[in-house]
RNA sequence: GGGUGGUUAGCUCAGUUGGUUAGAGCGCCUGCUCGACAAGCAGGAGGUCGCUGGUUCGACCCCAGUACCGCCCACCA
């Protein structure tokens, strides 16, 4: 069978993916019996593209599922999408605004039927670009969060909270997206550090020509003040406690008061008061009785409260308000003042403290149970230090906003009776009021938080609140993996709902995954322009190189640094291992048919490789059980390029070619090249699928599929050679010997050369003797002697290893300079290095302290370093003879 | 302000029970179309492991301090 020379992956991709999933290889069946192992998706927003961010959480769920299938796992990955409230509303709105239209002009009814549209025509670009990446998710089950089970199960636990008074409606300080025109959780609000500016305003005291100085960062807020705080311990302003004063351009007069929460040290020890528009201020109106005068309009213009200024965009009210401060002269001064303001993590857009009615859920209750959960260890994080920063946020947890003013989501399922008011809350929709019977019912406007639905996810994509087999047996899940960005987004609240509803954790392992930044250490996004698409590196150097890449950057605790060269060196990989195929492919012959290898057949580097193919599946099993991608990637890669293609591929060469070749030795050389092959295309596998499928394809004797062979491999016992694989390593070196001298002295490739080899030791003379062959075929040499009372030519190259000396007669071709300046190199490391160990050797501590095996170990070595040194020492004194 | 991660070869990164000649890929230099692969093969150069102390017989690894870079959280007007 001819393989084209190198590997072509496009055609393949598609192939493969499509055969895949038409088999439904994917699919996990609930009564297959097999022990479940589940991860589901982190769901990407149904307005997605993919990015870099998601190739590598998708890639290494991937590779988890692929490996836990091949185990013989029930193995599911459960994918889906989120609705992503104010995403998508955001993108159709734009959509509309482009036909000069607002979604007012459709109304709620139409508007959600054209986001629903939208979604099916243009939404979930996301799923194509995944199945691209090769991820095995069971599509038959893909879910989406407004489906009609989810959202049953999001009008369930609404109910539930709300009946155990763990949600409630209130009046506070939320934060106001005045774009999106919504309220903002508090982890949807993103603090960034500008360069603000704070101003120092002149209060007059009321029957006085005195006046006080307030300083703020927002002097549009003044309008709501309500009044003026100090600390009650400054000395300064004791005397002020209680006095009036008049603000200016309202004209309102207020309240001095006194409230710990002022810090003296800070600013004029004034504090202005405003509290429908500062948290703070808030609770300080709360324990001092204060008004509460919301200034603002939705859209974030000044509204009647506001005076003169109503109608004012909140940025121009505040150029305004400043220059009528100063016209009045009641402007102290402008100092430049960085501080850290709050924005939409949607639009970006400056968010407002804004005093208003919504909904909120109790978490505490709900925080101690998910916390506990983590310090009883039934949840793990990996690594464990993301443990820390979870603890951190949920002891420090504060009620969750969850009412969003938005037509694109859950509505909230609480109807107000139009006569008595009074909140119905049930699983189904009401039909009259519980208390006065009245069947004119309204429901709530507004819709849940994107996140309330998404911490379902683990048990509502499994079918609950119905009891299916699929949560009996995937529940909980295997592990979670997911970017640090959303634990207090997501991951907390899943294990929150999870220990609430279930009962039960949601998923035993959290793997938290880095973040991929750009070449330069950038967080990569749209608007620094440096993003690099996932899509464009899969077009170019193969999806399978792609993903290689990612899990080989997937190191544990840092950032990954992508570079596109990175992936160009694991294209080169893919296309190493076709050729390697090849190779053994040309070689087997028609007539090959595979047999269980006889040990009593196998040659020393038959041995040897098997025995490294054994180390290299224990390698792989435990990284991948410990997560460390990167471990397991690098491990079968080493193995495959370094052990299998150069050496042990070359090794068989001669066992192959050689007419006169003993059949049964060829015959064992094929046998192994096949086994080694078939392993490694297994253990690459979950890696890269694509290439690993077609290989297998190639090379397989059945009809299966490698994705469900189910036959992961396991190492072993009868290939633990370990003396095979020290003897190997010995006839390694001592090619790497000769090599050196032949590259060093410049000798070309076509001119053999004979070496001597003077030793008395044993296995070195079997090993000449025995693989004479393999000297010819990898160091071109073209006689060996051994001779251990060998005096060498004044002209010989020489290389020391261990107890033996290698001669390589060079007559007229040695070059003195470079052979003098190459073994006064080895010359001078063998010196530096005796030198550190006479330094131990001489030190009685050391002699006293250290273990003897340690001491014993240095003795050896430093005898083994002196003989060495010898014998340099000779070599170079005859060669200055010459 | 509180946490937290990093600093190892020109670049991007590995390196957990403290004893290694400190590794890899890319890049660089030299030589190779020899029956898998030039997306290759062989050889080579290149690092006082941020800095300063300490613990130890012994430190890239443990401890303390310090510098620089980064991230997360936080209501300082």
């Amino acid at each position: 069978m001819e393989l084209p020379s190198s590997y072509e992956p496009k055609e393949v991709e598609e192939k493969w993916y499509k055969i895949w999933e038409d088999g439904k290889y994917f699919h996990a069946d609930v009564n297959d019996g097999k022990d479940p192992y589940c991860i589901v998706i982190p769901p990407p927003n149904v307005t997605g593209m993919l990015h870099m961010g998601h190739a590598l959480n998708n890639t290494l769920q991937d590779i988890l599922i692929r490996w836990n299938r091949m185990k013989g796992k029930s193995a599911l990955w459960m994918p889906g999408m989120d609705h992503a409230g104010i995403a998508t509303q955001n993108v159709v709105e734009k959509l509309l605004a482009k036909e000069g239209k607002s979604k007012h002009d459709l109304g709620r009814e139409a508007f959600e039927k054209r986001v629903w549209e939208w979604k099916s025509e243009s939404g979930g670009m996301i799923k194509g670009q995944l199945k691209r990446l090769g991820a095995s998710c069971d599509w038959d089950r893909e879910r989406f969060t407004l489906d009609e089970g989810l959202s049953k199960a999001v009008q369930k636990v609404f109910v539930t909270l709300y009946k155990e008074n763990l949600i409630y409606r209130g009046h506070r300080i939320i934060n106001w997206c005045p774009r999106c025109q919504t309220a903002l959780s508090d982890i949807e609000t993103e603090y960034k550090d500008l360069n603000g500016k704070l101003y120092h305003i002149k209060y007059p005291i009321k029957d006085s020509n005195d006046f006080i100085i307030v300083a703020t960062t927002r002097p549009e807020t003044m309008l709501g003040d309500t009044g003026i705080a100090i600390n009650p311990e400054d000395a300064r302003h004791k005397h002020l406690n209680g006095k009036t004063v008049i603000l200016p351009l309202m004209n309102r007069e207020i309240k001095i008061f006194s409230d710990e929460y002022v810090d003296k040290e800070f600013g004029t020890g004034f504090v202005k008061v405003t509290p429908a528009h500062d948290p703070n201020d808030f609770e300080m109106g709360k324990r001092h009785n204060l008004e509460e005068i919301n200034l603002l309009n939705e859209d974030g213009t000044i509204n009647e409260n506001g005076g003169k200024y109503k109608g004012l965009d909140r940025f121009t009210a505040r150029k305004t308000v400043i220059e009528d401060l100063e016209k009045l002269e009641l402007l102290v001064k402008i100092e430049e003042h960085p501080h850290s303001v709050g924005h939409c993590y949607r639009c970006d857009t400056i968010i407002e403290p804004y005093y208003s009615k919504q909904w909120f859920v109790q978490i505490k209750p709900l925080a101690e149970e998910a916390i506990k959960a983590v310090e009883e260890g039934k949840i793990n994080f990996v690594p464990k230090n993301w443990e820390k920063t979870y603890f951190e946020w949920m002891n420090n947890i504060r009620d969750w906003c969850i009412s969003r003013q938005l037509w694109w989501g859950h509505r909230i399922p609480a109807f107000y009776c139009d006569k008595c008011e009074h909140i119905n809350v049930s699983e189904t929709d009401p039909v009259k009021c519980e208390k006065c019977g009245h069947t004119e019912l309204t429901q709530d406007q507004d819709v849940l938080d994107t996140w309330f639905s998404s911490g379902l996810w683990p048990f509502s994509t499994l079918g609950w609140p119905e009891e299916t087999p699929e949560l009996k047996k995937y529940y909980p899940t295997s592990v979670l993996v997911t970017g640090f960005d959303i634990i207090f987004f997501w991951v907390a609240r899943m294990i929150m709902s999870g220990m609430k509803f279930m009962n039960a954790e949601p998923f035993k392992d959290v793997y938290i995954h880095a973040l991929v930044r750009d070449e330069f250490g950038n967080k990569m996004s749209k608007s620094r322009g440096n993003v690099i698409d996932p899509i464009i590196m899969m077009d170019k150097y193969g999806t399978d190189a792609f993903r290689f890449t990612l899990a080989v950057f997937a190191a544990q605790g840092r950032d990954i640094i992508l570079s596109e060269k990175r992936i160009e060196g694991y294209r080169t990989f893919s296309n190493k291992i076709w050729n390697a195929t090849r190779y053994t492919l040309m070689n087997l012959g028609d007539e090959f048919k595979q047999q269980d290898l006889k040990i009593s057949n196998l040659e020393i580097f038959d041995r040897w490789i098997l025995c490294s193919l054994n180390r290299t599946i224990r390698k792989v099993n435990t990284s991948l059980e410990e997560y460390k991608f990167n471990d397991a990637a690098n491990s079968v890669y080493e193995f495959y390029w370094h052990d299998f293609c150069d050496w042990y591929l070359e090794l068989t060469k001669p066992r192959l070619y050689d007419a006169e070749a003993d059949n049964q030795s060829a015959e064992t050389a094929k046998q192994v090249l096949f086994h080694v092959l078939k392993k490694s295309m297994q253990l690459l596998h979950p890696f890269m699928p694509f290439i690993t499928e077609e290989i297998w394809d190639k090379i397989k004797d059945g009809r299966e599929t490698l994705i469900i062979t189910s036959t992961w491999p396991s190492a072993e016992k009868d290939f633990d050679f370990t003396n095979e694989s020290e003897e190997t390593e010995i006839f390694k070196e001592l090619i790497y010997k000769i090599r050196n001298i032949r590259g060093e002295m410049n000798l070309a490739p076509n001119k053999k050369a004979n070496i001597v080899l003077k030793t008395k030791n044993d296995k070195i003379i079997s090993i000449a003797k025995r693989e004479k062959v393999h000297f010819q075929s990898l160091a071109k040499v073209d006689d060996i002697t051994i001779n251990a009372d060998y005096s060498p030519e004044k002209t010989d190259a020489s290389a020391i290893l261990g107890d033996t000396e290698i001669f390589i007669p060079l007559k007229g071709l040695i070059d003195i300079e470079v052979e003098t300046a190459r073994l006064t190199k080895e010359l001078v490391r063998i010196e530096s290095e005796l030198a550190k160990i006479n330094g131990k050797l001489s030190n009685d501590n050391f002699i006293k302290n250290a273990p003897a095996d340690i001491i014993e170990k240095e003795k050896i070595k430093m005898n083994e370093l002196n003989e060495i040194k010898d014998k340099l020492d000779v070599s170079i004194s005859n060669l200055k003879k010459l």
